[in-house]
DNA sequence: CAAACTTACTGAACAGCGTTCAGTAAGAGC
DNA sequence: GCTCTTACTGAACGCTGTTCAGTAAGTTTG
């Protein structure tokens, strides 16, 4: 009886569209912007529907902000490779800046807006999107310390304080916080905090 | 003729006013919560009024957003007393911290939330607040340089950088970015990070 | 094949939102 | 006392997330 299974399909397939649609319209207009409406109209569906396959806009949000960190651990991938563990280590901070640059909307969704926690919260399960980001992460500083770059150490509190680093960088970049200084100013003052962040890493860790 | 200026005075209370039971109505209820009619209802005055001395919602964020400077400056004043430089910067970035914890809310419009940033935006104005608490921090990384605790270096590059590692911390925390930990393990490994952080600074800046 | 049941979907409504604007009433100036 | 200005408001516009009774089509059963 493969009548079931079709139907199972069917509303995988139901879900898929609609996240394709409201991540769409999430990336071109933002989260206040976005509309229960907009997206039904998108997939031209009314808006109740959206109903039948999420418990409420946070959760759409917690699927787009999932479809996210897929295409942020694709970007990933490629440095992953990289041979010297200090220098994959800077290569995924770049990333991850250069990630919210490109993708400010995708960035705020997967770090910054609340939305998609509450979600998680009344499900009462943990961000396992976040958790596996972060131990890539912390795999990466135990090279380093392996290889005798850093001194040996928790891996895990280091890795912390480097993600707080370059995601209050990153952060008061997109909230326009840095908007008080120039232009270049700010591209001067970013660029040189970026290194010294990185030099005092290899001195002092 | 006294007439202009008491007009002057009560267009002045009446501000306050309105900025006053905003804040409360935000502190208790975030953003989202916080409605025009509610700070309407709150001061007994129409909706339409509170547009008679703000642009906009946007405009009422970035009042509450200058009182929130306000009070965190104050809460700073009295670390900026002490006499090593190195201990005054680790005081700061605890306070930073502490201040988001205790006023999440507060934290929020200063530091994350877009709206109060839209309205500097529009105004054409530069972000004097964060311009003013950003001076404070270079000029106890300049104390710190002059008393030989930091190689010598542009105070304004290192203070960029302490600032984004204490922010990041902070946002990550304040936006359940790490509630992927047990509250235990969450709690050390913040701990631990923010040693971890100073003693880098000692160390390698 | 028809009746009974299940599923997928929708229109309309509720209660709220930011914002605008014509209209009103009270105070100021002559 | 009569204009003129100022301060304020009720009502409306066009949105929002969410719920629910009702409908029509598809599926299963007798």
């Amino acid at each position: 009886m493969g009548i079931v299974e079709r139907k199972e399909r069917e509303k995988e397939d139901m879900r898929r569209r609609i996240v394709d649609a409201a991540r769409h319209l999430y990336v071109l207009n933002g989260f206040e912007k976005l509309s229960i409406r907009a997206i039904a109209e998108e997939i031209e569906y009314s808006a109740a529907t959206i109903y039948l396959y999420f418990k409420d806009k946070n959760e759409v949000m917690y699927a787009i902000h999932q479809q996210a960190f897929g295409k942020m651990m694709q970007e990933f991938q490629p440095i992953v490779s990289l041979n010297d563990p200090f220098e994959k280590l800077i290569a995924m901070g770049r990333k991850y800046t250069q990630f919210a640059v490109e993708n400010p909307e995708l960035f705020d969704v997967m770090f910054i807006i609340t939305a998609p926690m509450e979600t998680l919260e009344c499900r009462e399960e943990i961000w396992s999107e976040g958790r596996i980001a972060f131990t890539m992460l912390v795999q990466v500083v135990r090279e380093c310390i392996d290889a005798g770059i850093f001194q040996p150490q928790d891996p895990e509190v280091a890795a912390m304080m480097i993600w707080s680093t370059i995601h209050g960088y990153t952060a008061l970049f997109i909230r326009k916080r840095m908007n008080m200084f120039s232009d270049q100013h700010r591209a001067d003052l970013m660029h040189q905090a970026f290194d010294l962040f990185c030099n005092t890493l290899k001195k002092g860790l």
